[in-house]
DNA sequence: AACATACTTGAATAGTCATTCAAGTATCGC
DNA sequence: GCGATACTTGAATGACTATTCAAGTATGTT
């Protein structure tokens, strides 16, 4: 009975996404929606009932991918604490090459937002507190392996963990060169397998 | 001959950064300052030329007096170890007590604005040029003193610092409980001082 | 007291933006 | 083909905002 949709949703939330990305919240007019994803106002609305819901889809989204990554590397074969190291190196890698200016989505979104947003700052504790208890986890597997001191609070690295990462995602706002950040990489993996 | 003003500009500084720190600088609107600061729009632009021209007298009075703190960190008499034990516990204190759900405006506005302001961007930037040198210089004082190994990096350790600290003006945005902040706390500690 | 200076006021301006809506159109089951 | 459904279009709406400006006012010097 009804039309079908001409457009598939998950590539437009991938096309707002770095739309938001690139430019914040509140720096993204519905007309920057319209150019990117190709929908006019009208049916954006109709999917998404409004800008904010436009955002939220695309948050829920990043914050899913990046929980899959994570959770994805406490499970896979092998070194965890190379893994952990992968991760670190790879925001290295993006920073330097520029490709990362725009910081993580999620955390960008935080600063803007949570303040006078209360469900989008519902939404990203809930989020974080994921993202802590997917590294926990992490963590606990390293520990397993002996590659970790297994009298080590885990839930406790792991937020310091998190908490470089999260700086991290600030610095490479700024344009911290590729040293200050490897050696940020080399303390906090320091930190991690020291006894 | 001139008509003296009625305002003080340091104290409309003061009211404006308030504002602005509360609420960021986009959701922050001319109405805003008029009603914080008591000055009318046409006072206001007499006085900064444009709302950018309010931010950037605010940002940088902000960044003056961080700057101001940690240095005079480094010349006072006693543990330099403490001292910087004293900044992050300062943070968790506040963060905890809700008083800095705000965060840290300098960070706030990195992430808000140094993807389409360049010249805040470029005024960040020297900022924290300036706080990573002032840190380690608090940190080669801790060296002299024997509290810090002396075989390591101070600009390395300094870059270490900041990012932590950096990751906890954005955890503070969030809610994270007065546990995982102080595990942070005493993860960076615990790395500066080990041998 | 009169002048020049420059602060103060608040209404007007011009632009932008999120959102709505009425008219048009394609699809599917019958 | 027909009808019901629901997608598409793009112009209109209404609200909000940064900025300007012309008229009014206080100050200090002469």
């Amino acid at each position: 009975m009804p039309r079908t949709p001409e457009y598939d949703r998950a590539e437009v939330v991938d096309k707002a996404m770095a739309v938001f990305w690139e430019r914040g919240y509140g720096q993204t007019s519905i007309g920057d929606l319209v150019d990117a994803t190709g929908l006019k106002p009208g049916s954006l609305y109709a999917a998404f009932g409004s800008k904010k819901g436009v955002f939220l889809e695309v948050l829920d989204e990043y914050n899913r991918a990046f929980l899959v990554n994570v959770r994805s590397m406490a499970r896979a074969e092998g070194s965890k604490i190379a893994a952990v190291r992968g991760i670190l190196d790879d925001i290295v890698d993006k920073s330097v090459r520029g490709d990362d200016r725009r910081g993580c989505l999620s955390v960008n979104a935080l600063l803007e937002m949570s303040q006078h947003e209360p469900d989008i700052a519902a939404r990203l504790e809930g989020h974080n507190q994921g993202v802590r208890d997917a590294f926990a986890l992490l963590i606990r597997a390293a520990q397993d392996g002996r590659e970790i001191p297994g009298d080590k609070d885990a839930d406790a690295l792991a937020a310091f963990l998190v908490n470089n990462i999260w700086g991290m995602r600030v610095s490479c706002r700024g344009c911290l060169d590729r040293g200050a950040l490897t050696a940020i990489v080399e303390a906090v993996m320091a930190s991690l397998e020291s006894a």
